[in-house]
DNA sequence: TTATTTCTTGACACAAGTGTACATAGCCCC
DNA sequence: GGGGCTATGTACACTTGTGTCAAGAAATAA
């Protein structure tokens, strides 16, 4: 799938966990399989990282610099109306490139079997959690409330990735509108909406044919 | 830690298996650690389940019948008002016989790496978002906002679940008024958050020292 | 062209898991 | 006390995985 470098190369066999990660989760990353679809000799593997445990370090911490980071940004961006701040927030839970979903979800099963991951994503709920409540405060809720709506917010969408549903995106789309009445207690206003559509290349459909 | 029957029976097997499933994931769940724990020979297994394929059905099954269900009951039982009703699904969130989490969120995980579980859940979710929807409409709201606040209840909890977090029951309980207010968008009545925390053995202490 | 560094591989030694075949306990009952 | 079930254990054959070592290719630099 993803790959650079010569025939093997540190990418070529982190990239090769990764997909196999997200495919079929962490017992599955093993380096025969790997190999295999590398089309080299298992042995090479070890030319480039220690052993395995250096391989799935290395998933880890390209877990840790993409997913915590963005949301963090996104909650602190720029917005005229708590609508429109959720809504950067939501630009993560609807581009790739922000927010891995399904990373997200291999990272967390993985954390079954690990307490050093249980550990690592602990840590990473609590500072998301914190900049999505730091936002709300921003636009005049106290502490408390703050609190359970930053979960409200980031729950629905860890809760959406544990679906492991495939929807298109013009039926998640339908939806935004009424989460956002939700977690915010206020009605967006269109063109908010219209410029959150916009930049995720969605065009509404006003009237059913 | 459950047992049940004589030195090995296909109970004792299968909640060594369900335990070691909850505690580290299916891939853990392997026959020989299983003998281990239960100081039996591996092969005596296969006295009780044909193979390692069959304990993992049976496991399969003890989920459907325990989680999905009773999230359905709850959301049918008689209330009052909306925030009652909502209050009446809680339960699940907070009564172990009600609803397995751990169990919950080690299915999920296995759903990963197989597509047969993945149906299962799909499936499962399905018939739970539904039950919570028509709860909804029940009091009055239309379909569209009816199914993204189901998804909302809902979602929040299989997030909470794979946060894997060990919080007390204070900590959740302080919670639960602004959950009903964010969810049913109406302030929950004092009576009715009372009769919740008795239900569940909790006393609110009403002013900090 | 030669030397050196960078990769690749096959052979070896292990460990942990699966499942089958067969022998052997215990236990109940008659 | 001998049959016949239930339950357990031993021995074997096999598969998939890990990691080390030393021998080679291939590319790169001198």
């Amino acid at each position: 799938m993803t790959d650079s470098g010569g025939r093997g190369s540190q990418e070529a066999w982190l990239a090769a966990a990764y997909d196999l990660l997200l495919e079929s989760g962490v017992d599955s990353v093993k380096i025969l399989p790997l190999a295999k679809s590398l089309n080299l000799s298992r042995t090479s593997f070890y030319w480039f990282f220690r052993d395995r445990e250096a391989l799935m370090a290395a998933l880890l911490t390209r877990w840790r610099e993409k997913n915590t980071g963005n949301i963090v940004k996104q909650s602190e961006a720029y917005a005229e109306s708590l609508a429109e701040a959720m809504l950067n927030v939501f630009d993560c839970w609807l581009n790739d490139d922000l927010f891995d979903a399904r990373f997200e979800f291999a990272i967390r099963s993985w954390a079954l079997q690990s307490p050093e991951i249980l550990e690592e994503v602990h840590r990473a709920d609590q500072v998301r959690l914190d900049a999505i409540g730091k936002m709300f405060m921003r636009f005049g809720y106290a502490e408390p409330a703050a609190d359970v709506r930053a979960r409200t917010t980031y729950l629905v969408q860890i809760g959406y990735i544990s679906m492991q549903s495939n929807e298109d995106i013009s039926t998640r789309m339908k939806r935004i509108p009424e989460y956002i009445a939700i977690y915010t207690g206020q009605i967006p206003q269109q063109r908010e909406l219209d410029r959150f559509f916009s930049r995720h290349g969605y065009r509404p459909v006003d009237a059913e044919a």
